[in-house]
DNA sequence: CACGAACCTTTGACATTTCAAATATCTGCT
DNA sequence: AGCAGATATTTGAAATGTCAAAGGTTCGTG
């Protein structure tokens, strides 16, 4: 009944839309987040089957696992690119699995850093094992020459992002 | 005390991490998300800031502006890319706002149709207008070359990723 | 026509997300 | 010492997100 190409073809038609006549900007950006979420999604689904994991507590236990000392929370909340008040409810749940300890340091108070635990640490390894694996597979027909240039140019198109946020610039 | 290129060079580090030792497929997919992240979270500001609406909102109202006769659900749910309990409750949300309207056709009783209001499609055009200023705006500094080919190799990414999907490419 | 399979949407349980307001703590200045 | 302002985190409300299970409805076939 359904075919894999079939759905496939479906997607990038739906996305895109069926007109062409957007500018160039507009077609660029749906097109990185419709392939984005794709990815996201897929390595959600993978997490969870094989893990048990979502993806934030993937992210989140990334940034720990190569500070082996910690991150305060509002670290770990710039790093992972998610406001404070979610980073509380993350780690209060990676806590409540063993996976994540929290620390408040004698010289700060207002602070908590948060730190993987044993457990944590081998959960991660494995994940990320899996992980650059997935991303090596979907990216398979990629020509790695394009996978260097994309990488490039889509550091262009941040650099632009970044220096035309509202809030950024100057003040 | 804070500057906004400081930010920016941080954010560009933290994310893409302080090592450079991953695989050039992992090294992309980074940058590919956190690039997102970035626009996305602008877009959402700026929606929220000059309309009062979310992005998914948006997102959904986009799909139901080029169809006039109104999308079932589940075509919805495939076209933004989001879970069918999801749209029940963001097409909920907005009829509750008279942006949209569901209908259950005569031929099929299973079927929930929705369709945008009058005030809807005055909602969507305005928003959509200033949604693709705001892309213009944020791609300013990057090439026009550079957008149509990274549109095409962006293409290429999906498409692989299309084919190497766990559900995917046979059964 | 009846019944089981297929289809479409909703529901329910949770996790994630944002924003704004509230807490708590620290710092600098007087 | 003491207080205003800056910092760091938590909390609360509302929306979004997934998944799995449950509800209806339709369809094909006996």
């Amino acid at each position: 009944m359904v075919e894999a190409e079939a759905i496939n073809v479906d997607l990038e038609i739906i996305v895109q839309g069926a007109q062409g006549r957007s500018k160039p900007e507009l077609r660029l950006w749906l097109r990185m987040l419709s392939t984005t979420k794709l990815i996201s999604q897929e390595i959600r689904r993978r997490l969870r089957a094989e893990f048990g994991a979502t993806l934030p507590q993937f992210d989140l236990m990334a940034q720990l696992y190569r500070e082996k000392d910690g991150l305060r929370l509002g670290e770990l909340s710039k790093r992972t690119m998610v406001t404070n008040g979610n980073v509380t409810g993350l780690v209060e749940r990676l806590e409540a699995d063993g996976y994540v300890q929290r620390v408040t340091p004698d010289g700060d108070r207002r602070v908590t850093v948060a730190k993987l635990t044993e457990a944590g640490m081998t959960l991660f390894a494995a994940m990320a094992t899996a992980h650059e694996g997935w991303l090596q597979d979907m990216m398979a027909d990629v020509d790695p020459r394009m996978v260097s240039a994309l990488w490039s140019e889509i550091g262009t198109v941040k650099t632009s992002a970044n220096n035309h946020l509202s809030g950024a610039a100057f003040e």
